[in-house]
DNA sequence: CGTGCCCCCTGTCAGC
DNA sequence: TGCTGACAGGGGGCAC
């Protein structure tokens, strides 16, 4: 579900609210999304302080005082909320795992679906981890030419190409679809035969994209809030995902959803036109 | 090694 | 109304 928009904003609403505070209790309900085991994750939580938010990719990052790493990976349906003592929207649903922080003050891992983990690691760890993801869409090291000698090494349709974290982070398969319809390039397009003339358009899209997403707070299908359990708004700018038959607004051609990798991906064939042969 | 496919799990919705 | 199957922002594991 959340992809890097999602994160960010989480991160947004989540570091004013929870930096500083002290973890003083750990309730584990579904210890499924625990990676590691819940009794270490408990022990290694349990009394620290939550120095800083950040994040990785569509990963959010709580770094505590001890400068261990808090991980949250949200998978298709996961939240993290903060709830206050006097909070009037109605508790969760599905809490997977509720962190105590004082004063009637919680947060809470939320995931109905449970394909979310929580991983605490330790600082090398964290950065050995951090080290086999690619490159942030938004940093200073998303370059248009990195990305086309990238490219230029890889056979894998362009679609799934974007969906791997190793090649760069934080796109999933909504921004994936849109950044590759503002390209007019087909997502079934090999990574190598996208002509390095098209590269800075793509480039030129994946950021626009993002970045359009995060001031709208993210992309609510169903399942995503931000910490503060409000829906995000980029769904009413999305051009191709979720539009199958639906007009497009460049040529009006109609939206097409094709099945490739265990997965939907959208299209416009008058502006994205298939690979030959 | 790179690539593609299956599966994890629960909920919702369309079609019958 | 209720059943069945398809599908959903992700990613790990495994076969080739």
């Amino acid at each position: 579900m959340p992809e890097l928009p999602e994160a960010e904003t989480i991160v947004q609403g989540l570091a004013g609210p929870v930096t500083g505070q002290e973890i003083q209790g750990a309730r584990i309900l579904k210890a499924d999304v625990i990676q590691g085991g819940a009794s270490a994750f408990r022990n290694g939580v349990l009394g620290r302080s939550i120095r800083q938010v950040s994040r990785r990719g569509k990963n959010i990052v709580l770094t505590l005082d001890d400068a261990h790493r808090l991980v949250v990976n949200l998978g298709m349906s996961g939240r993290l909320l903060h709830r206050s003592h006097q909070d009037p929207s109605p508790p969760p649903t599905h809490p997977a795992v509720i962190m105590e922080l004082g004063h009637g003050e919680t947060l809470v891992y939320h995931d109905v679906r449970r394909f979310g983990r929580l991983h605490l690691m330790d600082a090398p760890t964290y950065g050995d981890w951090s080290a086999g993801l690619g490159p942030e869409p938004l940093g200073p090291r998303f370059t248009a030419p990195r990305l086309a000698a990238d490219l230029a090494r890889s056979v894998s349709p362009i679609r799934s190409w974007l969906l791997d974290q190793r090649r760069v982070v934080g796109v999933g398969n909504i921004y994936a679809n849109e950044a590759l319809h503002r390209a007019r390039i087909h997502p079934q397009v090999p990574a190598s035969r996208i002509p390095s003339s098209a590269v800075p358009a793509l480039h030129r899209s994946i950021r626009k994209v993002l970045r359009d997403a995060i001031r709208a707070r993210g992309t609510t299908l169903r399942d995503y809030r931000t910490a503060q359990g409000d829906q995000g708004s980029y769904g009413t700018q999305l051009r191709v995902y979720g539009r199958e038959g639906e007009p497009c607004h460049r040529c009006r051609e109609s939206i097409q959803r094709i099945v490739f990798g265990n997965r939907s991906a959208f299209l416009c064939p008058g502006c994205q036109p298939p690979p030959e042969e």
